[in-house]
DNA sequence: ATGATAATCGAACACCTGTTCGGTGTCAAG
DNA sequence: CTTGACACCGAACAGGTGTTCGATTATCAT
């Protein structure tokens, strides 16, 4: 008779070891040795560490190269060396508001991410709270992002002039990317395309700002 | 007196050991011994792939960890894991000619690049002889393109219907980005931005494809 | 030639590391 | 109670692996 999971998949151990590997990865550029992994995570003794290994081998958690030193890596896409992977929130639909998770709940595993090396960050996003969005529909063409396009965000609840941001307004009922301005009388959302006019909002309009674009990538092969 | 170097910089072998160090890491995913260094690089004693790697320790090349197994690293941005670097071959601007080099005339450091996670990369470019161009004026901005994007292309002479290509228009003198159609008498330059119209191109008109666009990414740092 | 410096080698050494194996304790089923 | 699966420990072992050192050969200015 089959015992059943205490908890469904992966126990707490289980967790911490894979949490190790991918951190002391990131730090060292190496993946590290059993007796590291056992130290860290209050494991005594090598054996078990491999015992633990062995399991989330099975699983497909990890792969290991046998009998060489620091064989360990995680499987799948991992975020190897200098990249940062940004969790894909949902997609960015005129008409619905987006669901921004409370604070960091972040699930072990985002059902999309995209992975995108430090060197194409801004200096100064490095390591913030960065997600991302998919676009839907062309509501948002006129500030130059287009159907399917990807566009990676800061959380921000203010905005300075001249900067992209997603906007949701709550009367209009609607979703927007535009370039932000405040002036007298209100604000001015001004689209990226010069030959679209902006939209000018009264102060006494609900506006409640998401967060400030930092990058946009459109994957062009789906015309392949 | 100071001994002058034979050639400038590194010698034959410290390019075959940065060669191999970088290629294992890719492969494997975790750093290669000293020992599989020196059979890979036909050095026969462990003492003098430690010798290398001293000297390229010392003039910046790697990082060792010293002590600790398969501890060494190239230093600075290197695209380990599952990222492409991608040449920036220069600048696309309305006027002028791109300047595609001659076939695989890659220079070890391109004087800048981008680095792209594999995951984000359709499929079928992986490993393509790929090149970047940064959009400067505003010229294609009917492409959903703009100021100081940066565009990654797949090197190709002929386009598909529906393709984002760059063309090069000899007789008006003008370099373009757009979505590219063959019709009955010619060809239809169509913008991305359904609110201009496309550009109908005589067969009589030289036209020619420099390049298929698969990605387009844009930074929006630059308003801060 | 000659001495200095660089490039190599090979072997010995000590620690690093993964593997293996015999035990211990717990807990639930038989 | 006994049994067996499970999680875990500790020690011992066999290679893996970086380090060190003495010795040899090449190169080159003097």
């Amino acid at each position: 008779m089959m015992m059943v999971r205490k908890s469904k998949g992966l126990g707490e151990r289980h967790k911490r070891v894979l949490d190790f590997i991918e951190d002391y990865q990131r730090k060292h550029k190496h993946p590290p040795s059993i007796r590291e992994i056992g130290e860290s995570c209050d494991i005594s003794s090598t054996s078990v560490v491999n015992y633990y290994l062995n399991q989330l081998e099975k699983s497909g958690h990890i792969e290991r190269d046998r009998k060489i030193s620091r064989g360990v890596r995680l499987t799948g896409s991992t975020p190897l060396g200098d990249m940062l992977r940004i969790p894909i929130y949902g997609r960015i639909v005129a008409g619905e508001p987006i669901l921004i998770p409370s604070s960091d709940f972040r699930a072990f595993t985002p059902d999309e991410s995209v992975d995108i090396a430090m060197s194409l960050m801004p200096a100064k996003e490095k390591g913030k709270d960065l997600f991302a969005l998919e676009v839907q529909g062309e509501s948002m063409i006129d500030a130059l992002v287009n159907e399917g396009d990807i566009v990676i965000l800061k959380p921000v609840q203010d905005a300075r002039n001249g900067e992209m941001v997603a906007i949701w307004l709550s009367d209009r009922n609607e979703t927007t990317l535009k370039y932000f301005y405040k002036e007298k009388d209100g604000y001015r959302l001004q689209p990226a395309n010069p030959n679209f006019k902006p939209i000018l909002i009264r102060k006494t309009e609900p506006l409640e700002i998401k967060g400030k674009v930092v990058m946009v990538i459109r994957k062009v092969d789906r015309y392949m």
